[in-house]
DNA sequence: AAAAATTCTTATCTTTTGTTAACGTTTTGA
DNA sequence: TCAAAACGTTAACAAAAGATAAGAATTTTT
């Protein structure tokens, strides 16, 4: 995709939240970078800052962290959605996982410096301060009906949502990290799959 | 607690976030409510569209749902914590969840639409835009590490986490309240409370 | 093309949790 | 104050999940 496309997909997800004219467009557009992130590669490691948050504009990523020495999968960002160790960015601490290319990523980032100075700008500040709102407001939705997930449902319950609601992610990611993802064990999340087959057979 | 001693908490605790001269102050001042909830009442109820944020003041507060005509427990809010279901005051749908007092509280609060009406205040506008995303913010990166704790820790760990950091939530709050926020049984509860006991014996 | 690594399933065994019920204690409310 | 409700623990059993290992199928790498 080409870096125009790229960053036409910025514009038009800011869009989803707040709408801007050519001129805020300009004055936003020069602060974003579009780059490409191979597979397996990092966008965020434990220990760094994160310093950007990003657009996936192609392709999906995973957040993970190491704990016993093995990798336990939180979430994954695909195209047109966020990515960002946002606790990170926002606090300026170090992070604790880390955000990786499950396929070749095409991304378009803002700095934390970029974000800063364009909160403080009189073109398009409260625009963006607006924007920094309504994605954090956003995705505070999204974690509170998954914590509510954790707690008033079964892991087999989480599965079958994740079927119904979950869109391409059981067909593009390995089964292990789904499993990871609802909190349970790949091999645990293999028999689920199994009581639900006998059952819907 | 006077109403102006309540006031001033709220004031208090948006200062947290963002300063605020008394010019500014007094152009907010008068758009909160300071109101009683009494032991056993609702803030907030399952089917209503909650239109309130507010600021528990004294007291503490228990969000819960009904699933099997059995009360699941998910959260707490206490003194010089916001109290509001989140998502239905954002989203203007209605909500999910009762939000109830467990004791005689003082909350202050804030309507939907006199929030609205300041973010578009010339006055001080800007400043509560950035005062809603850094709450945002805020409780964002509470649910994050929330989920980040179903996905990584056994239940026992998160209550030994819970009684190193969590205050005095295991004496202000039942038990069996306790053992849903973590996302166990309080049968389950006690028989790791025992387990912990013996260990530490 | 062959070797290595990854992925998923299945089996076995252990541990933990859920479920239900009983019991004593404490708190609540009429 | 007295009965009812709520609370925490424990027990017994069933169900589910974790840990480990083996094996087949697929994918990736060399």
């Amino acid at each position: 995709m080409d870096t125009l496309t790229a960053l036409g997909k910025f514009r038009e997800h800011v869009e989803t939240y707040v709408k801007l004219n050519d001129v805020e467009w300009q004055a936003l557009a020069p602060l974003l970078e579009v780059n490409i992130l191979k597979k397996k590669k990092n966008f965020a490691e434990p220990g760094k800052v994160c310093n950007q948050i990003g657009l996936v504009v192609k392709g999906a990523v995973r957040y993970f962290l190491v704990k016993n020495g093995e990798e336990i999968t939180g979430y994954f960002s695909f195209e047109n959605e966020l990515l960002s160790s946002y606790k990170s960015f926002l606090t300026r601490q170090p992070g604790e996982n880390y955000i990786q290319a499950l396929e070749d990523c095409q991304i378009v980032t803002l700095s934390y410096k970029a974000m800063q100075q364009i909160y403080g700008d009189v073109l398009i500040g409260a625009k963006m301060e607006r924007f920094g709102r309504l994605i954090a407001e956003h995705y505070l939705i999204c974690y509170e009906d998954r914590v509510s997930s954790f707690v008033t449902q079964t892991p087999e319950e989480r599965y079958n949502k994740l079927m119904e609601t979950g869109g391409d992610i059981l067909q593009r990611i390995p089964q292990h990290y789904i499993a990871n993802f609802l909190g349970i064990t790949p091999v645990s999340l293999s028999r689920i799959r199994r009581r639900i087959m006998k059952i819907s057979a």
